[in-house]
DNA sequence: AATCCGGGGTA
DNA sequence: TACCCAGGATT
């Protein structure tokens, strides 16, 4: 006997869904939507672990189209992990030129001798194990898991973060009215089984191209009867008092010369070291002897993140000073 | 939770 | 010039 009670499953009218059926139909619309509307991006056309690995990492906090070319060159020149593994870290730093944020070069390569020696050069499919690998971090895990070995995992970047928060709590202006952690355990929920790669393709497309920060477009958006930020998000977007968020000025910053100083670096030939004092010049043009401590905490730094490889010539001994080494003693090349 | 870490394209 | 952008690690 069907209970008279109307809030039952059995006695849901067909007028008004179940909650499954509007997540399932907001999953058939996504998914219809990215496979009209998907871009042919390089990464999509395999499922090469090893491929998908360098993919994300470079597409970590760098945009499609600036990764696209370094992805065919880094490929072309370490076409497996095990040549990745192998190869002298200064030549990686090398590749990667023009991508900026160059620990992740280090940290790719890392990650790829790891795969290497701990696992045979088989990358690993779980999350957990992903995840202890450097450089990899939740998104990026899930992401491998996902789009290599197309396991049904959640993760999020900014777009999908985006998309989710509109779509299942509203407007993400002025603040945020869901956690990461929300946010996280949402993306996994909402996976439709069995569609995990094109469904998390998806999110981050609908993100980067149609449910965009700051210009969405909703008035042709197929999700707006699943969306819980329409067309709330048009006014909250537009009273978003631009987020006077000032960026500090980047040249003369810590991460400018940093910067400088990895591309002389690069343009020395292979092996060779430069010391501070011809380093200098290289990296500011009013560079003098009294630069040679404030470069050598510079160069300390890079050194920490594995970026730059540092000696100190034997220097004579000074009784008066017996702690201080000589800056201009110091000699500094890219890490073999 | 806040901070650091590059660089190039674009309005 | 100012702003944007497929995160991770450290503290």
């Amino acid at each position: 006997m069907v209970p008279m009670d109307a809030t039952t499953t059995a006695a849901t009218p067909a007028a008004q869904p179940s909650d499954d059926e509007q997540l399932a139909d907001l999953q058939q619309r996504l998914l219809a939507w990215y496979r009209a509307h998907r871009r042919d991006l390089p990464w999509r056309r395999t499922r090469d672990p090893y491929r998908v690995l360098v993919s994300e990492v470079m597409l970590q906090q760098t945009q499609v189209e600036r990764v696209i070319p370094k992805y065919h060159e880094f490929l072309e020149r370490f076409p497996t992990i095990e040549s990745l593994a192998a190869a002298p870290t200064a030549e990686v730093i090398r590749v990667w030129s023009g991508l900026g944020y160059n620990r992740r070069a280090v940290n790719l390569q890392r990650a790829a001798q790891a795969v290497v020696e701990r696992h045979g050069g088989v990358m690993p499919r779980d999350v957990d194990e992903l995840l202890a690998l450097p450089g990899i971090g939740r998104y990026t895990a899930g992401a491998i898991a996902c789009f290599a070995y197309e396991q049904d995992v959640g993760f999020v970047d900014t777009n999908i973060r985006r998309v989710l928060h509109r779509l299942f709590f509203g407007p993400e202006v002025p603040t945020p009215r869901a956690t990461a952690r929300e946010i996280q355990a949402l993306a996994d929920r909402v996976v439709p089984a069995g569609e995990g790669y094109d469904w998390n393709q998806g999110l981050m497309e609908f993100g980067a191209v149609h449910c965009t920060a700051r210009k969405p477009l909703c008035v042709v958006c197929p999700l707006q009867a699943h969306c819980r930020a329409y067309p709330a998000i048009q006014t909250a977007l537009a009273e978003a008092p631009a987020t006077a968020r000032r960026e500090e000025p980047f040249t003369g910053s810590s991460r400018y010369y940093r910067g400088r100083v990895i591309e002389a670096l690069r343009e020395l030939p292979p092996g060779e070291a430069i010391d501070l004092a011809a380093l200098g010049p290289r990296v500011r043009d009013d560079f003098g002897p009294e630069h040679l401590a404030w470069l050598r905490e510079v160069v300390a730094g890079l050194e920490r993140d594995g970026l730059a490889c540092v000696a100190e010539e034997r220097a004579e001994y000074d009784a008066s000073d017996p702690e201080a080494g000589d800056p201009a003693r110091v000699r500094v090349r890219l890490p073999h």
